[in-house]
DNA sequence: TCTGGGGTCCTAGGACCC
DNA sequence: TCTGGGGTCCTAGGACCC
């Protein structure tokens, strides 16, 4: 059925962002290039921002005298020179601090990010209009929304959107160009940084097959080990599987869907407007808490949450109707607590209430490392209907 | 060597209604 | 008194992604 899709001839592309956050420092700090950087830990405050732009990364950021700051944060990423240590976002800091003691560490200053995620994102669009949003660092561009845009297999026009990026902002993307976006999603990552890959159907066999399934957005850590356990290692090994033995084992959809994605095949379309279903902030502390002995300092923060998540809703215009909590104990063992209202709310008084609520049916024997609030079902603020009256608040929440 | 924060989507079971 | 299905909403957990 999909072979209507590649008859159509569609031509996608996917734009990476070169390993962003660390390339926006670099922009900031040339004189680090050639140096490992790591990015991570606490996050930048105005404050803090202000200082390191003032004083520029100063060497009392190298790990080596660091320790009691690296806390329980892990790496968000790290220049291709700390990789050479092996250093991999996702890592704790105090095993890249063994690895390499030398690396610059930076606190990660996500508005500076979002700042260039808009340039670079207004390049793509100046040219090519319809782009998917991918995070802060990735798009799918519709080539065939340009005039001519799939000339030449869309080449062209890849080589002139790296170039805006390039122009617009002084940093490196990669783009891949496919019939479909599995395919422009494994392409983009061909020829890191600054590649630009074409990958056609036909090249399914010789390009894709031979890659580990893990490669495909959708296998995660998981999916790829149970695959692995039936010796299925490769793309290619997993097309060679017959439809049925996978949807016995994997169920119906995503075992349909594996089988699918081997065959290069994905009819889904390019989204350009999406509105978001939930919101939620949470937090790691410093050091475990419990429930009673630490009452007031949880208590505290809990409220802070609380205030954050309705601020949060209130300046993107959302109300919502599903409270929930979060928990992770000092055995990372996590768990959630949730509790639909009876109306749309941004409030942070009753979210704080709700989410009370939530926390009392969940066990407090065990410390506490994190803590979160979420709000779900949300809605425009404008197509909500009236806020509740006290009676209806009192009602449900006292 | 302990493991961030912000999301989306899927599944499964139970409540409830027709 | 005992018995059907189907549909929708809600909750909880988990996989996955950036």
């Amino acid at each position: 059925m999909n072979d209507a899709a590649a008859v159509s001839g569609r031509c996608i592309a996917h734009l990476d962002m070169d390993a962003f956050y660390a390339s926006v420092e670099l922009l900031r700090y040339p004189q680090l290039k050639a140096q490992p950087v790591v990015i991570g830990g606490r996050r930048r405050t105005a404050a803090s921002a202000k200082a390191a732009a003032a004083t520029e990364p100063p060497d009392a950021g190298r790990f080596e005298r660091l320790a009691d700051y690296l806390g329980r944060g892990v790496v968000t990423t790290a220049t291709y020179a700390a990789r050479e240590f092996g250093i991999r976002s996702g890592m704790a800091l105090m095993q890249a601090a063994r690895l390499c003691p030398q690396a610059v560490l930076l606190p990660a200053d996500f508005d500076e990010y979002r700042r260039y995620s808009r340039l670079f994102k207004a390049a793509i669009t100046a040219i090519a209009p319809r782009i998917e949003d991918r995070g802060i660092d990735e798009v799918y561009i519709d080539f065939d929304a340009v005039p001519g845009g799939a000339e030449q297999q869309g080449l062209p026009l890849a080589r002139s959107i790296q170039q805006a990026v390039r122009e617009r902002t002084g940093l490196g993307c990669s783009i891949g160009v496919a019939p479909n976006k599995l395919l422009a999603k494994l392409a983009s990552e061909f020829d890191k940084p600054n590649g630009l890959t074409l990958l056609r159907a036909e090249d399914l066999a010789e390009r894709v097959w031979p890659l580990a399934c893990r490669k495909i957005n959708g296998i995660g850590p998981k999916a790829a080990a149970r695959l692995e356990q039936f010796g299925i290692g490769t793309i290619g090994e997993l097309a060679q599987c017959e439809r049925g033995w996978l949807i016995e084992q994997f169920g119906r959809h995503h075992g349909q869907w594996l089988h699918e994605v081997s065959w290069g095949r994905d009819a889904r379309e390019i989204v350009t407007e999406s509105e978001p279903i939930s919101m939620s902030c949470e937090t790691t502390f410093e050091r475990d808490l419990h429930a009673v002995r630490d009452r007031a300092e949880l208590g505290a923060v809990f409220t802070s949450l609380c205030e954050r998540l309705a601020a949060d809703l209130s300046r993107h215009g959302y109300v919502g109707r599903t409270v929930g909590v979060k928990l992770r104990y000092d055995n990372f063992r996590s768990l959630t607590r949730a509790q639909t209202l009876k109306f749309h709310t941004a409030d942070a008084v009753v979210i704080r209430r709700t989410a009370g609520l939530c926390l009392k049916r969940a066990p407090l024997q065990r410390r506490l490392r994190l803590l979160g609030v979420r709000m779900g079902g949300l809605l425009p603020a404008a197509a909500a209907g009236a806020e509740p009256t006290a009676q209806e608040l009192e009602l449900e929440l006292f």
